[in-house]
DNA sequence: CACTTACTTTAGAATCCATTCAATTGAAAC
DNA sequence: GTTTCAATTGAATGGATTCTAAAGTAAGTG
């Protein structure tokens, strides 16, 4: 038994009072299909948009994408953003494989615009604002909670 | 000029078909609006939310403390994220700094539970699901959208 | 055809970041 | 007080990222 277990076993013996060991058997049930919310796929996919979003010369671009509501041409965003063409070249890439930006070609000129996808994130995160932060926590599972013992 | 400028420049006169040079001017303006969207305060905390989450082991930290909706001790997340100990508090500290995730002492564990932020954008990236990314292109300015000339 | 333009790609240097290991803090038990 | 335990902290290392410079590609022009 790893050290991380017989520490989780301690912490629900004293949470939960010692009322019954099937008490800890079903906290740790719990546990169990908890950890199922972290398929690998949804994972991998999630952490592509998020990573993709994550570097500033990125993030500008999609911001301003987003902000445009049209395509773009990559010397538009060029003007706009202070990065090398060659930087906003690979910044484009990385965003088009993650999917959070369109690209197509048109003659010369390659134009970009938002997915679906940066316009929910980025419209979310406008919306957060500040101060969005706190909330009371849950505080479901009190000490004792539905335990007739003591 | 820079060298972006002016390949703007030419951008702009090709595309908007050399109406007339205010045409031209009119777009710029636009673009320098849209620039506006840049603002370093915006840009960096949601950078901040964004690089915090875009970590494997604190994206899945994060996913778990939402679907728990409740707190969740140190140990039961060891217990459920394959990172040594040191790790996961490492991470957590990054999420904590980021606004991600919220901190509480408790005797001798300590507990986190999900901010809001976290709540709505592991919401977000739930629904956006697969197939997602496609939608229509805006269309807007088509080259020679209302001018006369030709 | 050669030449320019718009953008991409490759290669490599520089920087950043995630983890590990060791030491430490703070709380509780003894 | 000392010991134990949960968790954090700091330094260091190895592996990713991100940028620049230069070469390359594809489209348009003369």
């Amino acid at each position: 038994m790893s050290t991380a277990t017989r520490r989780l076993q301690r912490y629900l013996e004293d949470e939960l009072v010692d009322c019954r060991s099937e008490d800890v058997d079903r906290r740790l049930d719990e546990l169990d299909a908890l950890e199922s919310v972290l398929s690998d796929e949804q994972i991998g996919a999630d952490l592509d948009v998020l990573s993709a979003l994550s570097n500033e010369t990125r993030y500008k671009l999609v911001r301003l994408l987003v902000a445009a509501e049209e395509e773009l041409c990559v010397c538009e965003l060029n003007a706009m953003v202070d990065a090398s063409e060659s930087a906003i070249s690979h910044a484009l890439g990385t965003l088009t494989d993650a999917g959070v930006v369109i690209r197509r070609k048109d003659g010369r000129w390659r134009k970009y615009r938002a997915s679906n996808v940066a316009v929910s994130l980025v419209t979310l995160l406008d919306g957060l604002g500040p101060s969005a932060a706190e909330r009371p926590p849950a505080s479901s599972r009190d000490a004792n909670a539905g335990c007739g013992c003591e």
